[in-house]
DNA sequence: ATCGATATTTTTGTATACAAATCTGGAATG
DNA sequence: CATTCCAGATTTGTATACAAAAATATCGAT
């Protein structure tokens, strides 16, 4: 891609390995040694094993049972789950915000953020693709930010990275599909819900509209898989699930 | 301790230190070198190095902004987050569990670790802790076994290494104190609900419940602080907390 | 004495060497 | 023909060496 000019060896061994997974570099059992992948990714076994070790913390991947590491198996039941997870801590950290309450300067800064999102959905005759995701991704992490938990902002940060659960995870490719738009604009109305509640100090509602918010990945999800599957292939990750 | 017959260097690292980071060996903000950790532990930094990720993943450790460790500020606001957090991670995988249904065996088991409980709990005149605990965590475990979710499986096993979250982190030495005798009974109570929900299929009972047991520990954690100052020695970890 | 620049030492990141464990293939045996 | 056992070859776990970066100390100028 382009030029990543200082980086450390351990960091570019995480971010290629795990885009080689996601990219379906490997067969499912096969059995990756250390030597073989150092090798791929040209750098020595030390901060190769660092990020082994990373993405097995991740869940991308597995130890074999005869020891070495392999790819690991994701069900399509895993990445439902990884969405519930992801929605159940952002829903956790909605309603801590709410019932801790938030300070003016963030209740100023949440509504820049909405105010932005509403004018790459609403304001032209389609929504801005390349505007709001970014800005969906800043109002999630916003989200945690103001949880006044650093705990809660941690852990939503890592659910992020589970499987196929990040909040941008099913918005690549998808500009051109006219069911995607209308699901974008639900989408954004239930950002403003969510942060109204918060601001109310409403942490029951604030919580299960988050969870809810969290589904609209779910629904895609069941899009792709069951209406489109030619656009798994613009979602990272969603190719190496298992047959079931 | 005891002697350890074969493990690996990396395990040892990451048990020995984990404890001497919860026993407050180590000052506030005190500079951790790899070499003197190394020597220390008398393990080579290639382990060493290995155990300190894993315990800057657990949160116990954090990086220096000028580079190198130290041990975490954690607060106690960071416990009482932690602790909501289990009991938000276990309540989800009750909730799971509840929705999806559990198998006749599943039920079996459940009852079986439920009646031990019990007789430990009430049978004798006072509770018998050394019988307690275990059976405590056994049934912890089983919970989140039960959720159907390898995923929720693994973040709630993850949330028990958090600080102080673990659902044992609050039964060491505290068998003498009558009003722990009386909590112990609850708790008991709260499990027989708690899965007595979960074969009810109510997912949200089951989840409200299992919450409101993590605050047991809270409960705990706020009589220690406030009124016995002197049994956070048997708490590991709860010496840490900042002054704040 | 204070500040700043430079030299020295320490510390971390990476590569590599070595040892212990594990796997593989195949020959010998029942 | 199946099975057991062993030798050779990988493979992983650990130690250590080296280089780059950072921190600390030293020294001189103002």
């Amino acid at each position: 891609m382009a030029v990543k000019p200082r980086r450390s060896q351990y960091e570019k061994g995480i971010s290629e390995l795990r885009s080689m997974i996601l990219n379906g570099d490997f067969a499912p059992q096969e059995r990756l040694s250390e030597t073989m992948l150092a090798e791929l990714l040209e750098i020595s076994r030390t901060p190769l094993r660092q990020a082994i070790d990373r993405l097995l913390e991740e869940g991308l991947l597995e130890r074999r049972p005869s020891g070495g590491t392999m790819v690991a198996r994701i069900t399509m039941q895993d990445i439902v789950d990884a969405i519930e997870l992801r929605g159940v801590l952002e829903g956790t950290a909605a309603r801590f915000a709410a019932e801790r309450g938030i300070s003016a300067a963030k209740i100023a800064e949440g509504n820049e953020i909405l105010g932005e999102l509403e004018e790459a959905v609403f304001s032209g005759s389609s929504p801005d693709f390349s505007r709001y995701v970014p800005l969906n991704l800043d109002f999630h992490i916003f989200l945690s930010k103001i949880s006044g938990s650093s705990i809660m902002e941690r852990e939503v940060d890592r659910a992020y990275r589970l499987p196929v659960a990040s909040p941008t995870a099913f918005l690549g490719g998808q500009e051109l599909i006219p069911d995607f738009q209308a699901s974008l604009r639900r989408a954004q109305r239930q950002h403003r819900a969510i942060f109204d509640a918060i601001v109310l100090r409403e942490g029951t509602r604030a919580q299960a509209l988050t969870i809810e918010h969290a589904r609209l990945a779910r629904e895609n999800l069941e899009y792709i898989t069951k209406e489109n599957p030619k656009l798994a292939e613009h979602v990272p990750g969603l190719a190496l699930i298992e047959a079931a």
